[in-house]
DNA sequence: GTAGGGTTAG
């Protein structure tokens, strides 16, 4: 039977191999394990009414999609050729295939294949726009716009959001009507990435293209405007919302309140706090994250005071208090040297809300000793935090490393700079250059120079960095 | 199926 399939045995599993493939573009003897005995009947059946010689997987694809083979074994013998042979597919067969996926509404089934497609580095090298050509070929309206959906949220969850926000912009060329959740995805991922114009694109698009904007979507745009510090325009997002209907909740307001304490010029806590006003008249009360969110603001305004009456009014909602609450506290009243106060705190920390510091924590009062030249209480920390399994990375470091070269105990430093090797960790401009200024106020002229091209060698230092 | 809070050295 030359150019066929034929079954090799009959238990388990339905087994088959290729033959006579001296003919053919067909590894030798290839064992195929098909799921059921009567997957392989039915693939059989397809093949013998349809076929006289198999050329190639691709051929073999073709036949199954003309025979009219069922999608389910369609995708099966896909899957199978594609892990065996590495074949690679043309994107018209892919189409073809995600296609007939849709239209069994095996949606599940294309996200994952989607997903394995665009992991693969070649074929995100392939155009979005070829793609969305290829796909305009066949099927419907609604099966491609939900295949262009799924395709732009693989995009967006595998790292890839600017080929996700070409999809978009082909979509919308198409004409294909995507869903919010995934253009939620989307504007998302361009936040987080800082792509703010792109995201507000997106927003504006998707008004253009009467998708209708939900509360995420509305949340997502304004702590992307409060990232980049537009604030005007984040408090101008949630007036739209509420002209469109949309009700803001906890999140919003707290993402504008947060943009203010963070991005605000002067006056912002002032403004914070009239917004949150605005929040608690909307029938919005306070949460763990307002009080978190004004608690860091005002500490980092330098406001310690307020910062504790927030507090204060945080345990008297008996709103749940967490180690970011403390931590923002403690930074505060590091940040104003008052060591004593932040040490008591911790401490209160650990006894009355059972809560134990963290990396952050340690990082945060190991800073604040090192700034007030309190080296060796800064150290303690520092082995401490080793002891507990705790990990110190890079910056801690350097923030150790600097606070010893700065109170001329250089042989400490670079006891510490040894360690930072000796654990795999990697020396950087930082490190050298702290270093290097230690090693001169000591008056090593020569080992700042030795050292300063050692740095350079590495490549690390910047023209405007060289500290001396 | 998607959104908000704490540390980043010189």
């Amino acid at each position: 039977m030359p150019g066929k399939f034929f079954p090799r045995n009959k238990l388990g599993p339905m087994p088959f191999c290729f033959a006579d493939t001296a003919t053919q573009n067909v590894p030798h003897n290839i064992v195929v394990e098909l799921i059921s005995k009567q997957q392989w009947l039915r693939l059989r059946t397809h093949l013998e009414t349809t076929t006289t010689t198999i050329t190639s997987p691709t051929t073999v694809l073709q036949q199954l999609f003309d025979s009219g083979a069922d999608t389910e074994l369609v995708l099966r013998y896909f899957d199978w050729s594609r892990r065996e042979f590495k074949v690679k597919y043309t994107l018209e067969l892919i189409c073809r295939l995600l296609h007939s996926l849709a239209a069994a509404k095996m949606y599940l089934k294309i996200r994952n294949l989607l997903n394995g497609f665009v992991k693969d580095e070649s074929f995100c090298s392939v155009s979005v726009s070829s793609i969305f050509r290829a796909f305009s070929s066949c099927g419907g309206d609604h099966d491609r716009s939900r295949i262009a959906d799924m395709l732009m949220v693989a995009y967006v969850k595998n790292m890839r959001p600017h080929l996700g926000f070409e999809a978009f912009k082909r979509a919308g060329e198409y004409g294909l009507k995507l869903s919010v959740v995934s253009c939620n995805h989307l504007l998302n991922a361009l936040v987080k990435g800082s792509e703010i114009v792109g995201a507000e694109y997106v927003y504006k698009e998707m008004r253009n293209r009467k998708i209708e904007l939900d509360l995420v979507s509305f949340n997502i745009v304004i702590h992307g405007l409060c990232k980049v510090g537009k604030l005007k325009e984040a408090s101008d997002v949630i007036e739209d919302m509420k002209s469109l209907g949309v009700s803001p909740d906890a999140i919003t307001y707290n993402t504008l309140i947060d943009g203010y304490c963070k991005r605000g010029k002067i006056g912002r806590m002032y403004r914070a706090d009239a917004i949150l006003k605005d929040m608690v008249e909307s029938g919005i009360p306070a949460d763990e994250f307002t009080f978190n969110i004004l608690i860091d603001g005002f500490c980092k305004d330098r406001n310690v005071l307020a910062a504790m009456k927030v507090f204060d009014e945080m345990k008297n909602q008996g709103v749940k208090v967490s180690l970011i609450t403390y931590s923002s506290l403690i930074n505060g009243l590091c940040a104003c040297g008052k060591l004593d106060e932040a040490i008591a705190l911790r401490n209160q920390m650990i006894t009355c809300s059972g809560l134990k510091p963290d990396f952050i924590t340690h990082s945060v009062i190991i800073k604040g000793f090192c700034k007030q030249k309190m080296v060796d209480r800064a150290r303690e920390l520092f082995d401490d935090l080793v002891k507990q399994g705790m990990v110190p990375n890079v910056v801690m470091y350097n923030t150790m490393i600097d606070a010893y070269c700065k109170s001329r105990r250089t042989e400490d430093a670079f006891a510490l700079h040894d360690s930072m090797l000796e654990r795999g960790m990697l020396p950087n401009a930082a490190t050298y250059n702290s270093l290097i200024a230690g090693l001169c106020s000591e008056g090593d002229t020569e080992g700042a120079k030795r050292l300063e091209n050692v740095s350079k060698n590495k490549g690390l230092i910047k023209a405007d960095l060289v500290t001396y």
